[in-house]
Order: C-alpha cells, then structure tokens, then sequence
DNA sequence: CCCACGTGAGACACAGTTGTCTCAATTTAG
DNA sequence: CTAAATTGAGACAACTGTGTCTCACGTGGG
C-alpha cells in the first residue's frame, strides 16, 4: 500500500503534542506503518521531527495566505484567520507549545515569520482603532495561538464540537481585544 | 545544604513543562542538585512525575480557595481567580498540557475536582445573566487555563511584564464573555 | 572539635529505544 | 500473470538513560 507521508507527518503530530516522549514505535503505530516503514522514509527521529515541523510551518503559512489577513477589515481577517488556523490547529500546538522536540534554525525562523504576520495584524487593528492599545500584540498573537491549540484539543476531548470551535474562539478573542466597550 | 523539595518540584515542572523529554541529569541539574540525590527523594522518574502533579494540583487547590471563587461577584471572582493562579501557571501548564508524563488516577481526580469548581464558577455566572450562554463552560475553562498557562510562558520568555499578566488574561477572557456586548 | 547527616560524583548493571539489516509477504504496475 | 517495488516482522548491535551503590567531602549540631 502507498505511504501517505503527510497523514503519517499528521499523526506523528497529533501524537508527539500528547506524549513528547513517544518512541519510534509507537509514533509508527499511531500513524498505521511499521517502524522498518517509518525509517525507511525518516533517517531517524530527529528527521521525522523535522519533517512535521517543516510541513507544520508550510501549512500554517498557507492557511495564512488563504486567510489573507493582511487584506481587509482587521476584524475579519482576525475570523479568517481563526477560521482556516482550525484544521491545523494540531500543527499549530505542536510548534507553539515549543516542547524542544526540535531545536531547528529553519523552522524557529518559519516560526518566526508567522508570528510577524500575525502580529502584524493586531498591530494594523490596532492602528486602526479597532483593537485595544493596552493589550499588546505580542500578548495577543500569544493568547491566540493558545486559544486555537486549546479548542483542537478541545474537539478532539469531545469538549467542543468541531463545527463551533472557529466560533468559540472567535468570540472570545475578538470579545476581549475589542475596543468600544466597557 | 538543605534539600528544598518544593522548589526541586516547581523547577522539574517548569522544566518538563518546557521539554518533557528532559532526563532525570537534566532535571537534576536544573533544580540545582545532583541525580544521585534527586534518586533519594524521589524513586524514580514516575515517583517525581507523580510528586510534582500532586503538589501541583495542592497548590491549585489552595489558590482556589484563596480566590473563593464560589463566592460574591461572578466577574469579581473570576479576575481573583486569575491574579491567584498566576504564581501557579507553571504548575497550571503542567497539569492542563496533559502531556501524559503522568496517567496517575489520583491526578486526574484532583484535576478534575479543580475543574468542577471552576466551571461551576462559569456556570454560576450565566445563571445570573452575566456571562454569555453561547460559551460553553467547558471551553471557557479549556480557555482560561490555555491563557493562564500562555501568560506563565509569556513572563518568562519576557513578552509580557510579569505585573501585567493577570490583567492581560483578565482583560482578554472578560472582555470575550461577559455578556451585554456587541 | 567531633560526629552524624546529607550531598555530589562517578561507576556499574540493566532496560529500553534506536538504527540497520534481512527475508518473507503483500501490493502495484505493466 | 509476472516482476518490481514496498512493507511488516523481527533480529541484532549500539547507545542512552535509569536506578543503585560506594566513597569522599561539606555542613551543621552538640
């Protein structure tokens, strides 16, 4: 059968998130190959690592293209991006929890890029008059990051339901960085 | 000199927090003793694993308590919960980032008798109308505990100043789900 | 000053995991 | 149907980390 390296890159991840101290085995298990499998593609744990945090980095990227949160009104483009974050909001905890399973320069500096954008962002809101002064966006890009990592973890406990986690966080986020209100 | 066993635990679960994969060497040496005297204290890596969670989940308990959250103002309590939770957030972090370190019953239950009061705090706060109904109380506590943990990060990676913190939680999760907004 | 207690350092045996390899079985493509 | 490609299983050597132990050293109390 064929070896889907980016399902197998997914559970790695989804795994790695939850028990950082996985073996090879049983990230092989989770991802429904044999270790032989898993290391004839990957030349070691390290690689695997990095491999998911380098398609972790690629994918959140895109979802930020597709997003398109330098363009628009701040406040949607907040919901955008909350929106397109949710289907891999397993990615984003793994790189944002930064459990130092990795210690790669490129993907600290793929990393890194993302934040811009996003802090980019709050800071145009904030420009704009949109988005409150006194929280800063360094703060805001911090708690937005939690936030989506919680609610994928959330619909995965069945806590949420998935169709209301972009919602949920919106809400929460948005309500609380709002200026204009009390 | 004196073995200081507490903070040999805050140290541990700043550190596993960080990197759950550290070895007992490297933990040892974080909380500044040696491994061999890290073995006397604790048998082993589950045995301090299991140590850590449960003052984690004592102190949590006590900040709780210090908070009285089943008392007076729902808003009120919820910023006296924050600005108590704060010292704990490494503890917090732990405990919340089930990180699977620990599959100790014991844990899961006093985690879960902490959660139980402060979802009743929520619940207790749509019942008087203050608090929006579309938030559910489970991801408001998913929520809070995410941001908690996020702010205890944020101090110490110097993104956010360790006097603001709480106010930073307060400000986003209140403003997110108070209701009588937009 | 002396003794008891506790620690750090390091050695050592053991267990678990990793990485590599081989072979049989399965799958896929022609 | 056949051959090539790929996978799963398991063996094996090497490595890392753990847990235990011993000894020397330092600290504190009497």
């Amino acid at each position: 059968m064929t070896f889907d390296r980016e399902q197998v890159l997914r559970d790695a991840a989804a795994l790695l998130t939850r028990k950082a101290t996985a073996s090879m085995d049983e990230i092989a298990k989770a991802a429904g190959v044999s270790r032989a499998t898993l290391h004839r593609h990957f030349p070691g744990r390290d690689a695997l690592v990095r491999a998911l945090g380098a398609l972790g980095i690629e994918q959140l990227a895109e979802r930020l293209d597709a997003a398109r949160i330098e363009e628009g009104d701040p406040v949607e483009a907040v919901r955008r991006l909350i929106e397109e974050a949710m289907p891999v909001s397993g990615f984003l905890a793994f790189l944002y929890g930064e459990n130092q399973l990795y210690a790669v320069e490129e993907l600290d500096e793929g990393w890194a890029r993302i934040d811009k954008r996003v802090s980019a962002l709050f800071r145009r809101g904030q420009e704009q008059g949109l988005f409150r002064y006194d929280l800063s966006p360094a703060w805001l890009c911090e708690a937005l990051y939690a936030l989506i990592a919680a609610s994928g973890w959330s619909v995965q406990d069945g806590k949420v339901a998935s169709r209301d986690s972009a919602r949920m966080v919106g809400e929460l986020m948005l309500g609380g960085m709002l200026r204009g209100r009390s």
